[in-house]
DNA sequence: GTCTATAGGAGGATAGAC
DNA sequence: GTCTATCCTCCTATAGAC
């Protein structure tokens, strides 16, 4: 991260006054960010405060609190997995897709959300966080919720759902891990990656240069 | 947790001389639970040393600091899972068993092992920490072994290996969620349980259950 | 809508005794 | 091999001004 604003930066200078909602949202994509690469117990609101570009105090005074505010992280995570899967489920209706294009489209709309770590790992850490009373219960419906979309709205067998959800979980572990970049050396590593990312290797490669920042 | 202890608790009386090896084994199995409960950041040395029935100043003392602590709790997990798949396969072996017979013993060896909470946590926790200098590189190198290990010792194909990992990480994912326990109610949820676990539903219950502590 | 100042509480690690 | 005491840092949340 260079110190130079880029034109395109929609982060402001430090004290302008901006909307609320637009300022939630640039908090959100921050504390996203943030919780993904320390973990929930691990990042701590002024270095999410310091990613928005506002003060510490202002954080927990608009989200009530650091579980609230990994709460509307999830959420919003949620909330774009469930959109892209919609899209993609609406895209392949309308081309009157295969069943097994679909799947492919779907992998491939998965894979592109992925790309953005603060997504894939916030929702990681929260798989991770069962026994955590409030946030354990927003994780497993949402979790179900995405169940009942692939199922319901997919239109796609329990069998299927469960092999497109397990591929997805170890698509993540090896992304998270920075497998793609930390090992392409090893032909272990180059069977692994191609066997589980097949055809999105090319999406998950860009992905992952994208977000090399 | 009773405050009378059972005959059989391992744990010593405070202030009891051990050998160090033993307390070594005592500290890693407590830091393994609380590091997965608590998440690496979130857990407290001094949780630990309370878990072990120690002083705090000690388990940093024996292990130089939290994050060693961490990366040989990662260690033992890995190599237990790595014994337990050895045994699996030598077990299948020995009984000359097809591909289809040895993967459902591997499985079943993993849902064994898995069913420690701390151990499954731990290394889901470790799964998220792929941009952690140490821990990361620990946690990719932990990976790969266990790849190289089914396809090399396990005589797997890299297309059955990615497929029994992929069931492995939702397996690791619907159990650290407390999915079983928390949401059995649901016909969805009960059809995606049912189709993720097969035949090791049962395993999975027994586990969960036991551990249920 | 946003900041500065700060209270109040933990947590990791060290020193040193037994 | 194990403990007690303690230092210093860091973090969340509150108070209150602009």
């Amino acid at each position: 991260m260079s110190s130079v604003s880029q034109p395109s930066d929609p982060r402001p200078a430090a004290g302008e006054r901006i909307p609320a909602a637009e300022r939630r949202e640039q908090i959100l994509a921050a504390a996203s960010r943030v919780f993904g690469e320390r973990g929930y117990a691990g990042a701590t609101t002024d270095q999410v405060a310091q990613a928005a570009g506002i003060s510490q105090p202002y954080v927990v005074r608009m989200f009530g609190g650091k579980e609230s505010l990994f709460v509307e992280v999830l959420e919003r995570s949620l909330d774009k997995l469930m959109s892209a899967f919609r899209t993609a489920i609406a895209q392949s209706t309308a081309a009157g897709e295969t069943q097994e294009q679909r799947g492919a489209r779907m992998g491939a709309a998965y894979a592109d959300l992925i790309g953005d770590r603060g997504i894939l790992l916030s929702l990681m850490q929260a798989f991770t966080m069962g026994n955590e009373p409030t946030i354990g219960k927003v994780a497993r419906n949402g979790f179900v919720a995405i169940y009942g979309l692939l199922r319901n709205e997919g239109g796609l067998g329990a069998e299927d759902v469960v092999g497109f959800l397990a591929h997805g979980m170890l698509f993540n572990t090896l992304v998270a891990l920075r497998m793609p970049d930390e090992m392409n050396d090893s032909t272990l590593v180059a069977e692994l990656l191609a066997c589980t990312f097949g055809s999105k290797l090319d999406t998950v490669l860009e992905a992952v240069a994208r977000a090399g920042a």
